[in-house]
DNA sequence: TTGTACGCGTTATCAA
DNA sequence: TTGATAACGCGTACAA
């Protein structure tokens, strides 16, 4: 298994190696002949190209690295897919690492990439990550994409959703169906993406002439047990609520739990919106109406953003703010469509 | 940003560039006073290793690939953590690629691995993958595992899941709750996972005595609807089936669907198990029964066998196979933990 | 088209 | 015992 240099195949078809290399990489111009001659050397010699030795002349590489906390949430697995597909597409390697919201870990994989001299990174960064991260991240100067969790740091590219819609819909649909008292439960306090949540609740409240009771807005874990312990102190304190907003499905889903601990039914009893569309929305019954956040497109449109920065791109940072979607199941106690039609159910293993 | 080399630091610590470097690997003999004097220049001077000059000169990486199918299932999502878990315990890259089942991709990606100078790899092949692609592999003489599905090739590493104890659990399980016409519902037909399965199936009716029937033993493709399909009709023509042993979770909540439309209550008039452990499983209701297959355990394990065979472990090809559980949830008729039981639901998106 | 210097860390050899 | 020197890994780009 010795491994063959450009150098032997240039032997081999009796000229220099910089033709070889020419040849691979199509660039200059060579006579069709010695052309043909290089490509059957190197089909006969079973070259491997070593970019390796390439990206160390070029002081580059094709690498980008994604940075995500919790690649096990079916969110960030979707986001995984569409990012993938868009950096194959580019011929680009991805990188993937899982901080489980480790500062250290975070750190260490950005150090990583740069020590492997990546190209570009396309992060999800940890819960509390401090301002110095992302001051030394700029000083680093390679492009790197925020995604999903909102940065307060106009020099960041980002892509993510419009959060502050999202509620807006999932509010409106709640008002619309004739709910009045309606709560915003979950998300953790210091979380920018519930600030932008609470007020596209707060706002289409207001919008309507209602006065937002901010004992009705309350903080949960991101686990549906925390969902289901707080939901039940907060209805049991205050059963004239009717309707919640969730800060995600997966707390949406212990607020059911919740519901019928104390004897109430979701969907007839109680209406209740989601956020975030993962798999599990649909499956649930009553199906859970939900704010969908195409997480596909997050990290398709990360993709696309970040190939373009590392083609030299020098715009101003972007924000791209996907829509959202409401998808309309039967937790609200109204099915337009019914629960077995979403794409999202055919999915399996192996 | 001009990139500081190791024969800057050198300078800088009036020391040559190979004692930079032994320092900076711990090799060789330096002094306590050189020692500390190159680690306050490389402080100083901002100093970034150079990873690919470093392979290049070693001709290896530190870089192993993940190829899957479909990350956004929640089975893969889960051993991909185990797996970049354990990568980072050691120091590696992690590349992800996933292969959507096409052939061509799959191939893609190796190819980029060989070029890049991966040191390993994770593999779990597409659908109909031929053999010719695991014959140039052996070729590469890189070390390579299979996870997940089943090969029929002795010259590879792989770690899986016991196919065939699963479904003998999972069988003894329902036939000690009473039920004796039990079908098979789903898999493709050329699956090797599934002969496994179907093994576990049979063989275990046959040591209480019953006679398989092959009508019962029914393919789907992997997806809720066609399970719900195919299911319909199988249990409208033989209404004298009682249960169920579903070749994945994801074709088990197509079968709840189908029993539903024809008026049997899943749990109660019909005894239904699952396969994988899916999050969904412990959600729907009633809960379904599954065998669990420790993705993420499978991961971990497929990483440190990786790991001992970049390190130089050869000996013999290894097949590793987790032993599966059951988890008694609701869907037959009786409840040994509850729903809300499962660690599986403190999931949650940011 | 080709010769050749170059990118940067590593390691074997040699000097002190 | 400690550290320096120089060849080396392999593809790239510029001058010839």
């Amino acid at each position: 298994m010795t491994t063959v240099t450009l150098a032997q195949v240039a032997q081999q078809a009796g000229v220099s190696a910089a033709t070889v290399s020419m040849v691979l990489r199509n660039r200059g111009r060579i006579s069709q002949a010695t052309r043909e001659r290089v490509l059957k050397a190197l089909d006969d010699s079973g070259y491997v190209y070593n970019q390796t030795a390439a990206n160390l002349r070029n002081r580059s590489s094709n690498q980008v690295g994604l940075l995500l906390h919790d690649i096990t949430n079916p969110f960030y697995g979707e986001m995984t897919a569409g990012l993938s597909h868009e950096m194959e597409r580019h011929d680009l390697l991805l990188f993937l690492a899982n901080s489980e919201e480790s500062g250290e870990r975070q750190q260490n994989f950005v150090d990583s990439l740069m020590r492997n001299s990546a190209c570009g990174m396309v992060l999800c960064a940890a819960r509390d990550t401090p301002p110095s991260f992302f001051e030394a991240l700029k000083r680093r100067n390679i492009p790197a994409i925020m995604v999903v969790r909102p940065l307060n740091d106009p020099d960041f590219d980002f892509v993510g959703t419009d959060n502050f819609l999202g509620t807006q819909m999932a509010t409106s649909h709640l008002l619309n169906m004739g709910h009045k008292n309606i709560a915003f439960i979950g998300g953790s306090p210091n979380s920018g993406s519930r600030s932008q949540r609470i007020g596209g609740f707060t706002s289409t409240l207001l919008e309507k002439g209602i006065s937002p009771n901010s004992d009705w807005i309350v903080s949960t874990q991101a686990s549906q047990l925390d969902g289901a312990k707080v939901a039940e102190s907060l209805l049991t304190r205050y059963p004239e609520i009717t309707a919640a907003v969730c800060y995600q499905d997966i707390v949406a889903l212990g607020v059911m739990q919740a519901l019928r601990k104390i004897g109430r039914e979701p969907g007839r009893d109680f209406a209740l919106v989601g956020f975030d569309d993962i798999t599990e929305a649909a499956l649930v019954q009553p199906a859970l109406t939900t704010v969908s956040v195409a997480a596909k497109e997050i990290g398709r449109m990360a993709g696309e953003l970040l190939y373009s920065r590392i083609r030299g791109n020098e715009e101003p940072p972007k924000r791209i703010i996907l829509p959202p979607a409401l998808v309309i199941l039967e937790s609200c106690g109204y099915s337009a469509t019914p629960a077995t039609g979403s794409a999202k159910q055919q999915k399996a293993v192996m």
